[in-house]
DNA sequence: CCTCTACATACGTCCAATATATGGAACAAG
DNA sequence: CTTGTTCCATATATTGGACGTATGTAGAGG
């Protein structure tokens, strides 16, 4: 049984006339009356009584015409809706972020945006770190994220750049350094670090250790963390010092002050990764319209 | 769209495998490509997404695979529907009868017995004159129909003999006849006749008038109604009396007593009637069954 | 780098859906 | 009763499309 059985069934049912339901098919009456007849073969009996003016269902004819017109809407309802999803005007996305993207006003409003925008798409939301979403998205766990850069190649993702914000110190708020107005890298060159630990911080940890080396000296970590929040806090409790991206200075964590540091500063880039195959799903397309969007418009 | 196309993706979302899905199918890989891409192409949108080991669903074949399988099992379950009405163990059955046939004690017993056999099979009842239950038979409004024989030829009906049942005279209880044991049809050549009208009683009323004939009279008739429980009221109120089925004793008219009738009696018919064309449909076919076996049982 | 795996593509084949032509049954009209 | 008309079935031809075979191609793994 195949839908245009059903399809040619409805039609002879509802003109109860084989010539005008082929009519309207575009076929001719005998291969109408043939897969008709196929139809009636395959299930055991016959759906139409044969009068001499036109042709009367069947009692099994009559409940099938019933059930084929609804067979017929829910096929159709279910092309509709895959072509609905292929369209992204509904469907769902797995969208990772790290815990800093948080902080700047960006990605909240990327967020805000994509659900007023597309409102029957379930965005659902994890936060993680940058290696762990990396490793989501290759095992199809997370469809995009924001991260920090990939220590590996990532040359099975698709990476976009989103933002290149400027770093800053984080100092205990009673440091000696709070008092400046801008802080150079080698000011900090004795001082203890609170660091991502490379793994976690990723391309962001790169940077800041790059940075140091080239004002000269190796930073000394006493601390690891694999959130920014954390070390924040722990800059607070005075263990150290920290260098942060610009937008945490959003935190206000009592006990920590922030500082700019004299060009060249380290640059904290975020970047949006997704499989390199579903760059052209339609959600994963939106989303990334819609960041490149909001981010040129800041 | 075909059924098929929901079928062969079904196979290959749930094998992840088109080499595999194929073999599952009983085809090979490559036509099972084209009806996927087919597919696909339809939809206006990639269904899997091709891995160097296999396949893996985009989020709208995810969608329609849920669809997909329930419209698969939605169609097989119809098609199973109509095979059961086909077996006669479902559907429906609009039974006619006239007045008189609820006194003989095998209708009410054929009513019985297939409601019980056929318990899924919804009997309906419409209890009319024959000439109306004969119409309703033709434009399909009523399935079969206990009637008396009919007037016109009944080309395109089927016609059963179900009973054969001698007929009795019906007598007002003071009436002179009531004291004998069994009555002459010419001892009521002189007597008020209250019958069936010609075209209600149809062939019963041919008998009568016909049996009389034979006797040797014309019978005069004073009252006609289109119901034997009419009749038998009428009888009953000193009106006249009549020439009625020896099942209408059954009733038990206060003021009317029956009365056998002497050899050669007028025979009562009774007939099953249906569209010559619904003769093998299932419901049809277990009715005349039933009613063959408990007519030659009783 | 080569091989293996697995899906895509190219092309030929064959079946089945369709078109054309004809038959036959049931009415209606004459 | 005959004739014409209507309408579905049957017969035969045709064609499109589903399928099979052979081959290409891209990625993963040794």
């Amino acid at each position: 049984m195949e839908l245009r059985h059903l399809r040619y069934f409805v039609a002879v049912a509802e003109e109860r006339h084989f010539t005008r339901a082929a009519q309207r098919l575009g076929i001719n009456q005998p291969p109408l009356s043939q897969q008709i007849r196929q139809l009636e073969t395959e299930l055991g009996t016959d759906l139409f009584r044969r009068l001499p003016r036109g042709v009367a269902l069947t009692e099994a004819g009559e409940g099938l015409l019933e059930d084929a017109r609804r067979l017929l809407r829910d096929a159709e309802l279910a092309a509709e809706r895959v072509r609905r999803v292929a369209r992204g005007e509904q469907g769902r996305i797995r969208l990772g972020l790290i815990n800093s993207a948080s902080f700047h006003p960006l990605i909240p409003r990327v967020i805000r945006e994509f659900r007023r925008r597309y409102s029957n798409v379930t965005l659902s939301l994890e936060e993680r770190t940058t290696p762990s979403l990396a490793a989501a998205v290759r095992r199809d766990t997370v469809d995009a994220a924001f991260v920090r850069p990939l220590l590996d190649g990532g040359e099975d993702l698709h990476v976009e750049a989103v933002l290149d914000e400027p770093m800053v110190v984080a100092l205990p708020s009673g440091h000696a350094l709070a008092a400046r107005a801008q802080v150079s890298l080698l000011a900090l060159s004795l001082e203890p670090f609170v660091l991502f630990s490379r793994p976690v911080g990723a391309g962001l940890h790169e940077e800041i250790i790059r940075a140091c080396r080239e004002a000269g000296f190796s930073p000394r970590v006493v601390q690891e963390a694999s959130q920014v929040s954390s070390i924040v806090n722990l800059v607070a409790s005075g263990l150290g010092v920290s260098i942060v991206p610009a937008s945490m200075q959003q935190m206000h964590t009592e006990g920590v002050i922030y500082r700019p540091i004299r060009r060249p500063a380290p640059k904290a880039r975020l970047q949006l990764i997704c499989r390199e195959a579903d760059r052209d799903a339609p959600q994963i397309r939106n989303l990334l319209a819609l960041t490149r969007e909001l981010a040129t418009r800041a």
